[in-house]
DNA sequence: ATGAATGATTTTCT
DNA sequence: AGAAAATCATTCAT
């Protein structure tokens, strides 16, 4: 009585109470029998190979066995849980998490080209890359492929070495569970414990799929390293809006459109890039602060693109004049494109320096237009900026006429004194003035073309 | 190889 | 938000 009792005790005080094959209730024979079995036990490990598996036979045909087995098992289950219970849930790791989102966003992971594409997409749009760069999308997108089909044979494998191994652990332990008391629930916790070293190793994979993908993303995406030089002509158009409007050199949005498609139609048939908004801003806010920075080096350009545009506005004129002197005479009352404070010469100190360079040079070298060609009308050059131009900033568009008649009639006279070489944007803050926006990308050398562009309504 | 030019991005300012 | 300023990274001419 005392000996099972003590038995119970120091088997960590499980009972049997139950069990269908439960201890028999303790007396003398009993207790005697199971010193043995546990005797036999013992001493296995020192009898000889076929003895051992003689007495191990015996055992396993023990009517106690089975019920022992439990016992043992449930020993180990206790013992067991109470070292492994802390670590048991995995608290489902947010680095994990965050690489899987990763993944999954950058098209890695997740369904197959469909929404790798998108997220190609989306992320080329994030980056405001626009339709440009098919061919380096195309390679993006051939390396990103490449890198997911790595990235799922990968994790493919793991998955069936895992299974494979856990399979083959799970055999042996069954095996094993013949003559060790292992329970199934031990087994479970060995193949939880395989999944998790896997799913460490499948970790590992992620993150260097994510260093890859970083990588490529930084080569490939990155504009700055990509970068080309717009075309002649798109930097011309933009030149001409700049000079056009040294003044105030801020394009709306619709400008900013409108030279986008401006430069993207002159640069179709050559190699080079469309342009987007945001590149026509970047262009703006680069040629700004540049111009600002140092106004001399530019004069010769802002001469150049000056001249341009009178000679252009002067053309268009001209072209303007021969049709409508079919038509009837059309109310001189429009805004001609060149603003006010384009004509106005500021106390400024590059006034003798502009005057010099007026006709040297560059512009010399133009050939221009008799003045006999050149009649005026402004009836098809209307509407560019009547709706947006304010009157109030000291300008009326009858001066903006005067301008260009005096240009178009006396073109030496009006170039001699016409400040549009002016470099006079600036005000003495170093500030452009705020002048009236014109939201047109209309511009002489369009002719009358463009005109219509306007949404004055 | 080197530096200027230039487009894009980042940071700061309003 | 959008512009200025500073900075970066590339292209191009030398």
């Amino acid at each position: 009585m005392e000996d099972q009792t003590h038995l119970m005790q120091t088997l960590g005080g499980v009972t049997l109470a139950g069990h269908p094959l439960s201890l028999p209730a303790p007396h003398d024979g009993k207790q005697q029998d199971i010193g043995d079995i546990l005797q036999q036990i013992m001493t296995i490990t020192d009898q000889s190979l076929d003895e051992a598996q003689a007495k191990k036979h015996g055992l396993n045909c023990h009517r106690m066995k089975p019920a022992l087995f439990s016992v043992l098992c449930e020993i180990k289950e206790k013992t067991g849980l109470s070292m492994r219970s802390s670590q048991d849930e995995e608290p489902t790791d947010p680095q994990l998490m965050r690489l899987d989102n990763m993944l999954l966003a950058e098209g890695v992971s997740g369904p197959e080209k469909g929404s790798g594409a998108a997220a190609v997409a989306a992320a080329t749009a994030a980056v405001g890359v626009g339709a440009d760069n098919s061919i380096e999308h195309s390679d993006y997108r051939a390396k990103l492929s490449q890198i997911r089909q790595i990235y799922h044979t990968e994790l493919e494998k793991y998955e069936q070495a895992c299974n494979e191994f856990t399979t083959h652990v799970m055999n042996l332990l069954r095996e094993q569970s013949r003559t060790r008391p292992i329970s199934p629930k031990e087994i479970e916790r060995m193949v939880n414990i395989i999944h998790r070293k896997f799913s460490s190793i499948q970790m590992q994979l992620k993150q260097s799929t994510c260093e890859a993908v970083m990588i490529l993303r930084s080569r490939f995406l990155d504009a700055r390293r990509k970068r080309r030089n717009f075309s002649k002509q798109a930097t011309e158009i933009l030149n001409e809006y700049f000079y056009s409007h040294l003044s105030n050199p801020y394009p709306s949005e619709e400008a900013k459109e409108e030279l986008a498609k401006k430069c993207a139609i002159t640069v179709s048939q050559g190699k080079g890039s469309t342009i987007t908004v945001s590149q026509v801003s970047n262009w703006f806010g680069n040629k700004r602060i540049r111009y600002k920075k140092n106004i001399g080096k530019f004069q010769e350009e802002a001469n150049l693109y000056a001249a341009k545009t009178a000679v252009t506005a002067a053309q268009a004129v001209a072209a303007a004049v021969q049709n409508s002197q079919n038509n009837s005479p059309a109310t001189p009352s429009s805004g001609f494109q060149m603003k006010d404070e384009e004509f106005q010469l500021d106390a400024a100190e590059d006034k003798n320096n502009l005057l010099n360079n007026m006709f040297t040079g560059t512009s010399g070298s133009h050939s221009l237009p008799g003045s006999g060609d050149l009649f005026m009308s402004m009836s098809s050059l209307n509407g560019s900026y009547q709706s947006n131009q304010v009157t109030g900033a000291g300008q009326t568009q009858g001066d903006s006429i005067r301008h260009a008649i005096g240009q178009s009639l006396g073109y030496s006279d009006g170039l001699r004194g016409n400040p549009l070489y002016s470099p006079h944007g600036l005000n003495g803050n170093g500030v452009w003035h705020d002048a009236v926006t014109p939201s047109s990308v209309t511009s002489p050398i369009e002719g009358t073309n463009s005109i219509h562009s306007d949404t004055s309504n």
